[in-house]
DNA sequence: CAGTGTCTGCTTTTT
DNA sequence: GCAGACACTG
């Protein structure tokens, strides 16, 4: 490990312009550290002098006076709410060197807990640019769940772990729910693995152990069973000497609850306490927080409550705004002057917002204000054809211009709405990159390979042992395995164990048997060779020897050699780990991979992902109901559904510094199928002065530039006053609830209001059973629908607004086969056409 | 035991 | 409309 932490002294030195740092001896973190020294002195003497004489020290400079109070209000608890592009992790770091070079603690006193790895890893460069480079010192910046394996690693033993566990992924954690309920002799098509993975993540992020969950939770799975099934897993992942993801932050909770001298010994080491994004802690999360800063009570959070859009993963907005009361004498800090945008997206955005209740309350501003800065552009179009081939257009022109592609973005609601875009792009051979796909470690010829790691690693590592077992295909199939897994339950061993005694007895099939003892002795070869040979060599070696390589060399398929590709990307991303463990460890928890920036390129994303970045120009498309917000957000989450779906738009707007485009169609392809679709609420919350309507594309106004059938209400002179400003548009308003309903089938509107509401605002977990309900309940709705006869007719001549005159060529239930004259063939659902 | 047809269901995502 | 999961067959 190479968590060494300087001790560094902090003392000023003349003249200097930044901070300097003198590393003296290397103390290793990982030495007990209730042996640490005090905290450094106070600089004395010279030092003394020197600091008086100076002006601000230059991370001090440039800073606003909010943003100073912030980083200068080292004592107590501080809520700083920034809001977007108000220089949040400029206050986070710039509050790191400020406590250091104060000399109020060492790096390795200070506890700064990010979510993502990405936001750790930025945090950690920004302070080396700040101090010097002495980033190593600080041991116990980095995610909650990194953070939580520091501290399971070094008390396993007190949950019931060793500290070489194991952390299971998502994919790990369903293979081994699946077999706990095959176990159980339930039914796994009945009873889902994956829901059941859902709930118990739902119960950990709340902090809650199989004792602990509420009777009714426990109850809505499998007859009863949720807490047996719960108690069993945790049981399992003991005996695997295995942790989930949520276990991280549990473990650590309970420890702490049972040994308070332990706690204790946090309490004394952690001075300062810093979370970024507090508004997406959930109840685990702040439960952990709790216990550690009850020691000192210098914790700063840093958040935005308008920019809470994970409450369907268990975030609770509550936290931050609850802050006040939990931490009294808090003071809290608003960082409003807004470094990003132009005032008219500030204006914008700011509007929108100001329509949820229940928020702290900022408006964000700028300095710099520009009368030649463009207004927000919303924009009508047809279809998703039209929106797609129309934003092309734009990009193009303004790469004409010379605007780069890099700093353009397109944030989509859902990820169905990318491929649109694709598709056109690749015709128009723009380049384009979607941010946030599958990732590099989620691959799976990556997993793959890992999983042989694993086991060499770890011989006793059974999940990754039975993804590879016949992987490639060795003849050891469903029985075989079968055979190998109930051996080594029946004697409580590990299945390469069991592998191992079976081979020498009579109990297999010739064929098994032998397929099987070479899977034994490879790995058994792997693991004595695992500290004679070089990590990245033997990797190498277990991928040929096992045929893993050759199996793909021999596909052909179009993405074997891009398979292929990345396995020789894991072998070189290897080479920066010292050893086959610590490389695992690392992949564990960090799952994500460069992109390739260098490419000049287009930004395509959800609008989730798009948290926390920034582009010069950002599109938004699909802002109609059912998409934007989403149907199942307002089914599922009621208002408060309602209002984290305007927290996304608000995320989505704060995004753009200088160009923001908004589109809204009215015929989309859902499901397959073409649906009328009634331009988003929040375009009605947008405020008319900063906002300027564009009439489409050259095409707008007849269907794919070919103009001229079809009339809807889009086809007038101003399709924005006439399609949402207006008494039709509010008419529309009022009708929602049954356009909803033919529009998105059986996730409808009348029907929601009535069973919805209220419920799941705790989020999944709870909610999921009664969501199922509903569910069943919508496909019944469905069928009744489907089942009810079409009153056309095969043959019957049909009108369609939007694809005008056609001939009905089939039918099934509700949805229509027509031939169109012009628009050639679509499958329609009936209540959008009508005979003629 | 592995390949081919049929059925289902369909937001957002980190660790 | 399409991907992924599952059942059936050689």
């Amino acid at each position: 490990m190479q968590l060494f932490s300087f001790c560094i002294a902090f003392f000023w030195f003349f003249g200097t312009e930044s901070l300097h740092w003198v590393q003296m001896s290397g103390l290793p973190d990982d030495i007990p550290f209730f042996d640490e020294p005090d905290a450094p002195r106070q600089p004395s003497g010279i030092a003394a002098r020197a600091m008086q004489a100076r002006s601000a020290p230059p991370y001090l400079n440039g800073l606003n006076p909010e943003q100073r109070l912030a980083v200068e209000t080292t004592e107590g608890p501080v809520l700083v709410l920034a809001g977007a592009g108000t220089g949040k992790t400029r206050v986070l770091t710039s509050r790191i060197a400020h406590i250091l070079s104060l000399g109020k603690a060492w790096p390795s006193q200070i506890l700064a807990v990010t979510f993502t790895n990405k936001a750790a890893r930025e945090m950690k460069e920004r302070i080396g640019v700040l101090v010097g480079g002495a980033v190593e010192g600080m041991p116990w910046l980095g995610t909650f769940h990194s953070i939580g394996v520091k501290l399971l690693r070094r008390h396993a033993e007190l949950v019931g772990l060793r500290s070489d566990f194991t952390i299971l992924d998502t994919d790990d954690v369903i293979r081994l729910i699946k077999q706990i309920i095959q176990a159980e002799g339930l039914d796994d098509k009945r009873w889902p693995a994956k829901q059941f993975a859902l709930m118990i993540d739902g119960w950990k992020n709340k902090g809650l152990g199989p004792s602990e969950i509420a009777e009714g939770d426990a109850r809505s799975f499998a007859n009863g069973k949720g807490r047996e099934l719960y108690t069993a897993y945790q049981n399992r992942l003991k005996t695997l000497n295995a942790c989930d993801f949520g276990d991280l932050l549990c473990h650590p909770i309970r420890m702490f609850r049972a040994y308070p001298d332990i706690l204790k010994e946090y309490h004394a080491k952690f001075r300062y306490i810093l979370v970024d994004e507090y508004q997406d802690t959930n109840t685990a999360q702040y439960m952990w927080l709790r216990l550690i800063a009850q020691g000192s009570k210098n914790v700063c959070c840093v958040g935005d409550d308008d920019q809470s859009i994970y409450g369907w993963r268990g975030a609770e907005v509550d936290n931050i705004l609850r802050f006040e009361k939990d931490f009294p004498g808090a003071v809290v800090i608003r960082l409003e002057r807004n470094y990003r945008s132009t005032a008219h997206i500030l204006g914008t955005a700011s509007h929108l917002i100001s329509h949820n209740e229940g928020r702290l309350g900022k408006t964000l501003f700028t300095d710099a204000p520009n009368p030649e800065d463009a207004k927000v552009n919303v924009h009508a179009g047809w279809d998703s054809e039209e929106e797609a081939r129309a934003v092309g257009e734009e990009i193009e022109q303004a790469q004409r211009k010379g605007h780069n592609l890099n700093d353009i973005a397109i944030l989509v609601r859902a990820s169905f709405q990318m491929r649109e875009f694709e598709d056109r792009f690749v015709t128009l051979g723009l380049n384009y990159r979607v941010v946030g796909g599958p990732r590099f470690y989620e691959r799976m010829e990556i997993r793959d390979a890992l999983a042989y790691f694993r086991v060499v690693a770890q011989g006793s590592d059974d999940l990754a042992l039975e993804r590879i077992i016949n992987n490639p295909k060795r003849g050891l199939g469903e029985a075989a395995i079968r055979q190998v897994h109930d051996y080594a339950r029946a004697k409580d061993i590990g299945m390469l164990d069991a592998a191992a005694d079976l081979v020498e007895t009579e109990e297999l099939k010739p064929k098994p048997r032998s397929a099987l003892r070479e899977v034994v002795e490879n790995f058994r070869r792997w693991q004595s060779q695992i500290d004679s040979v070089p990590h990245t060599e033997l990797a190498e070696k277990i991928l040929d020897e096992s045929g893993y390589t050759a199996m793909w060399q021999a596909d052909r398929s179009a993405e074997a050699p891009g398979r292929l590709e990345n396995l020789k990307e894991l072998i070189r991303s290897m080479e920066e780990y010292e050893s086959l463990r610590s490389f695992l460890e690392h992949v564990a928890l960090v799952m994500d991979a460069e992109q390739n920036e260098n490419l000049d390129a287009v930004n395509i994303m959800t609008l989730h992902s798009a948290k926390g970045l920034e582009f010069e120009t950002v599109i938004l498309p699909g802002w109609e109901e059912g998409l934007f917000p989403h149907q199942r957000a307002l089914d599922e989450g009621g208002r408060s559904g309602l209002e984290e779906e305007r927290r996304l738009a608000y995320v989505g707007l704060t995004r753009a510094k200088k160009n923001l485009h908004i589109w809204f169609v009215s015929n989309r392809r859902i499901h397959g199928l073409w649906q009328s679709t009634i331009p988003s609420r929040f375009l009605e919350e947008l405020p008319e002065a900063h906002v300027e309507v564009i009439a489409g594309g050259d095409s707008y106004g007849g269907y794919g530039g070919r103009g001229g059938y079809g009339q809807s209400r889009f086809d007038r002179a101003d399709p924005f006053e006439n399609s949402y400003s207006t008494p039709g548009w509010q008419r529309a308003q009022q009708n929602r609830s049954d356009a909803t309903r033919n529009n998105w089938g059986s996730r409808s509107g009348a029907r929601v209001e009535r069973i919805g509401y209220g419920e799941t605002d705790s989020g999944h977990g709870a909610g999921r059973g009664s969501v199922k309900g509903r569910m069943i309940d919508g496909e019944l709705v469905a069928k009744s629908v489907s089942e009810t006869p079409s009153n056309f007719d095969v043959g019957d001549r049909v009108f369609h607004i939007k694809f005008g005159n056609g001939n009905v060529s089939s039918i099934e239930g509700n949805k229509l086969t027509i031939d169109f004259d012009k628009a050639g063939q679509k499958r329609v659902l009936d209540s959008f056409v009508k005979g003629i």
